[in-house]
DNA sequence: TGTCGCCGTGTAATCGATTACATCAGAACT
DNA sequence: AGTTCTGATGTAATCGATTACACGGCGACA
């Protein structure tokens, strides 16, 4: 706020006082050449311990630091990742994200993050920076990118870096998956609810053509096989994840005359969006209706009832996807697909059916489907 | 689409495939040299419209990208941008970061993402970072960086590169800083529940030394000030913006023999985690005790009961630190200052008080209060 | 004791773009 | 017509690290 007047200190063109060290400052420190600094930081077992010991206090006195850009110039290496995900507030992701950004930190690499956000101008981003060499790898978590904008041929393998397919695998690349096992945890919840008695379970879907969403519902299915039931896909409803996807498929159970017991939503946010709905219009949770959700998010355990869910180890799920992308990086093997445990937790919002009234006979009812 | 047999095109001359096109190649295509390439991209006007189109054309043809890693080296600049903040996974962020990462990718600017998690190896991280010039600038969400770590004076600001604040403003660094006035909210909220005949309003804190906790405190003090209420310690419940933490306030409350008849809670999670709790222990939100949040989380208005709380424009909050930030990246004049609106969201947890019974005679408390 | 090899080190080429400086053609002005 | 200026372009230095190659010194082996 005091004027600069002439009497104010010069700083800037005095010397170039805050340019930064280079590696010849350290090299002439220390008295070497830089290239034996270079081979102290990058190799040290190839260096003198003399000279290397001369290097690090050099280092340490004049706080050198490599200069990102040239070294990535010559070795073409980034040490960046970028990491694609669809949606970046979505809480889901953002724990995966965490659980990434710490393996990377660990093993010295960078995260970008590049939110696609559904546009296909972003898939171009991606495309540029892996094209330009500003990564030296990426992680996918979102099945269908490049799928039909590409090459028609769902391989986005192209790029010529590695890459990790997290969660939503894309199924005939031949890159690293890091998954949980989808199908079998649907089909889990799914007999669990029949278990307890449920004869007619709802199943709120994710958005179509998404690869996880297409696993969930074969396990829906399969569910409902192993357990007994038919396949009714008026009791499939339409969703995308979201919360208010949740609420919507909730107005639709609301206004039938004949509801299910149970409601299998893919997602908790719309396990969550549902159940308020379902409570707004005065109907009680679990007494009337059953309401299972599916990733075991923060809130679903604080929910009114607590949700019924399926966890998903979703910080270990990041950083097993980096774990895997760090080794492919530096060359070493890496397995092809890891599948991590889900855990079936139950909570308040599940339990057996109460009132049979609205329930016809079952056998009656089994086969009057029949004749179609 | 066709087979790509041997008389498929041979693609380049052969052997280095999958190299990357340089400047030199675009220019003998172009038959100009790579200055003008250069030129043709950064400043059009200065080439000739003919030249320039047939630079167009040959970067078109071979699908040059320009290496980043090389421009960076010679030009100092990376088009990266820090963020540096507490904790990605938490909602409140990431709806934020979405917002950033909009308007940086509008600028052309790429996004590095540090997650500081509380603690100092990760500020290395950031030292690290920007010391490399591995980013243009940062946006900081997190008030105390370098507080005390540093130079004990609080100022972030020694990094070299532009810096903007983001919500937890710092308080005497002359950096932007893009925030909303979290003290008028909180007043704003505290009033807004006297003025419903609450007198006996707890608040539930943020963690301490935060720079967001102490304004809030600051206008929940003045909010009971200005409604006439007395300020009373005992009714200021430690929490952390945590769902767990927020649980925990919960459970000291049901453990009180005389209990407020409303809570202000700073954030949405903890509101929603000391609802669960009283929920569990059989009093009834709002009837009981009405509960207040702060943010406005997605899952605020799906909580049961729907929470009155304040409505931070997050996204919005991003999208401007953005700005600023690439307006001073780019040598354009910037405020110092920018305070957002947030809106007093009014939902079902907070009602006025039903039941006076535990309410003394407030004008003996008032008198009684004066003495000390 | 002579030769071979290895180890540690230095010199200099290299990565690919940007940009200061030089050059040159043609327009404009006297 | 001659001089100057302007605008377009090319040449080459430069950014700062990595690393191929060369070289000297020393131990090992015959």
């Amino acid at each position: 706020m005091d004027e600069s007047g002439p009497s104010g200190r010069p700083d800037e063109d005095g010397a170039p006082s805050s340019r930064a060290v280079r590696i010849q400052d350290v090299a002439r420190l220390a008295d070497v050449s830089t290239a034996t600094v270079s081979r102290a930081l990058a190799s040290p077992e190839r260096v003198s311990p003399e000279a290397r010991a001369r290097v690090l206090e050099a280092i340490a006195k004049t706080g050198y630091v490599p200069n990102p850009a040239a070294r990535s110039l010559r070795s073409q290496k980034t040490y960046m990742v970028l990491v694609v995900l669809p949606d970046l507030s979505n809480t889901f992701f953002s724990k995966i994200l965490r659980g990434i950004e710490e393996r990377l930190f660990e093993a010295g690499y960078g995260m970008i993050i590049s939110d696609l956000d559904g546009s296909p101008e972003k898939e171009a981003h991606f495309a540029a920076f892996t094209a330009a060499g500003r990564v030296d790898g990426a992680i996918l978590l979102n099945g269908h990118l490049f799928g039909q904008s590409r090459d028609g041929e769902g391989t986005p393998a192209k790029t010529g870096i590695p890459l990790v397919a997290l969660c939503e695998a894309i199924p005939s690349a031949d890159i690293p998956q890091i998954e949980i096992d989808n199908r079998a945890a649907a089909s889990g919840m799914t007999q669990h609810l029949a278990s307890l008695g449920h004869r007619s379970i709802a199943y709120v879907s994710g958005p179509p053509n998404n690869i996880l969403e297409r696993e969930r519902f074969l396990g829906y299915q399969e569910g409902l096989k192993a357990s007994g039931l038919p396949f009714d896909p008026a009791l499939v409803l339409a969703g995308d994840y979201t919360i208010a996807s949740g609420m919507r498929a909730g107005q639709d159970l609301v206004a039938r005359s004949t509801r299910p017991t149970a409601v299998f939503c893919t997602s908790d946010e719309m396990a969550i969006g549902l159940m308020r709905t379902l409570l707004s219009a005065g109907l009680r949770v679990p007494e009337d209706i059953s309401v299972a959700g599916f990733d075991d998010i923060e809130f679903a355990a604080v929910a009114e009832p607590a949700l019924t869910t399926i966890r998903q180890p979703r910080r270990e799920l990041g950083q097993t996807a980096a774990a895997v992308l760090v080794d492919l990086l530096q060359g070493r093997p890496s397995p092809k697909r890891i599948r991590l445990e889900t855990e079936l937790v139950l909570r308040d919002s599940v339990a057996p059916p109460q009132n049979m009234e609205n329930a016809p006979a079952k056998t009656t009812r089994t086969s009057a489907i029949k004749p179609t």
